[in-house]
DNA sequence: TCTAATTTTTAGTTATGTCTAAAAAATATT
DNA sequence: AATATTTTTTAGACATAACTAAAAATTAGA
């Protein structure tokens, strides 16, 4: 078994792999508030259980067995926030910091009964696609509200920062997942987006 | 906020103080299967926190303070018993050891909301009372089996000591909680108890 | 009551996971 | 290419919570 402490590196390490070959340990260290010094004894420890690639001085990833075990971690936190927002009626913003408690409890039966409980749900509250048991993860055809031209429009089916100030907002502004939403134009001096959803 | 080792402590002590003024060291060492040497530093630390009375050679037992945490993890642990039972379909038998893990998981919310999907239950699925969330416990009408005189009925409202085995064998046989009993003999050379239940 | 046995505590060690400060390596600048 | 800056690692310290071994206090027995 792994420590909590082990899981939380190898999420934070899955997380900011995506789309690169390695991550450097001060991105780390950032990520999870902590010192670089910490962050290389920990990859030097997750190196030796094969459960990353380290090289010194030139960054880490994921092995197989790693990433694997990181989309276990993924899968029982996004199960848990499922569960916290359709079975508890908590609001999506609340969620994150009970999951990160709650990833951690070790019981495969308990995730398989939890899952089966929930309908084998695909996606979380906030849109991320829960990964399978065999770690298999949908690609989800997403794009970002800055990537559309003036006019287009879509269906809300992620937050890509999920702040808490920015999903206490949407909450207050009733913006859910699901929800159309229809650029109209971005403003030049702050990037901001004027849109319409709701017909609003 | 305590440590999961410090609750486990406080539980312990309430546990092993039913009836007691003190609970000895070697009592707690034995109950948590741990060395006493390791016992007394706790103690003395739990002491400085003011959540035990602990007298160096003379026993230990909860302050106010302590009782209020270890009723509150008791809580949390039998809550999460009973959604395992009730609502994941877990039997009996299996979920102390997810029970315990879960029991640690802080937030008061997540209690709160828990106890609401669950129609805020009384006892858990062993029988055993759930605690309040203001601390009050419901002390239950119940009698030992061994208690019965020969030929004497009652309702089996929880299970005293609930070893993996003990509790395999009543799901084996289907016995529940709820379930009627009738005491015909206990067998002198073994003290077991001959019963009806289900008519047989 | 005085010694023997038991219980409990103290002192010192270990493992985990963090930290700070300093050294070493890699990268950037002139 | 040589030096300055940044990044990363190493070395050593600290807190937590366990341990072993030895000392001290308590309890039991002769």
């Amino acid at each position: 078994m792994n420590t909590k402490s082990e899981e939380d590196y190898l999420k934070c390490l899955y997380h900011l792999q995506q789309g690169k070959k390695n991550v450097s340990t001060n991105e780390i260290a950032n990520y999870l508030s902590m010192k670089p010094s910490s962050v290389s004894d920990m990859l030097k420890k997750l190196a030796e259980k094969k459960l990353v690639n380290y090289l010194k001085y030139k960054g880490s990833s994921l092995t197989k067995k790693g990433e694997l075990i990181a989309l276990s971690v993924i899968r029982k936190h996004r199960l848990w926030e499922t569960f916290l927002v359709n079975k508890l009626g908590f609001s999506w913003s609340k969620v994150h910091n009970i999951a990160e408690q709650l990833e951690h409890v070790n019981s495969e039966e308990l995730i398989d009964k939890l899952d089966h409980f929930l309908a084998y749900p695909q996606i979380d509250p906030h849109g991320d696609p829960i990964p399978q048991k065999n770690g298999t993860i949908a690609e989800l055809n997403q794009k970002l509200l800055s990537e559309l031209k003036r006019g287009e429009e879509g269906i809300i089916t992620g937050i890509k920062k999920g702040t808490p100030s920015l999903l206490n907002f949407l909450d207050m502004k009733n913006i859910k997942l699901g929800d159309q939403i229809q650029l109209i134009s971005i403003l030049e001096f702050d990037q901001s987006a004027e849109v319409i959803i709701h017909e609003k």
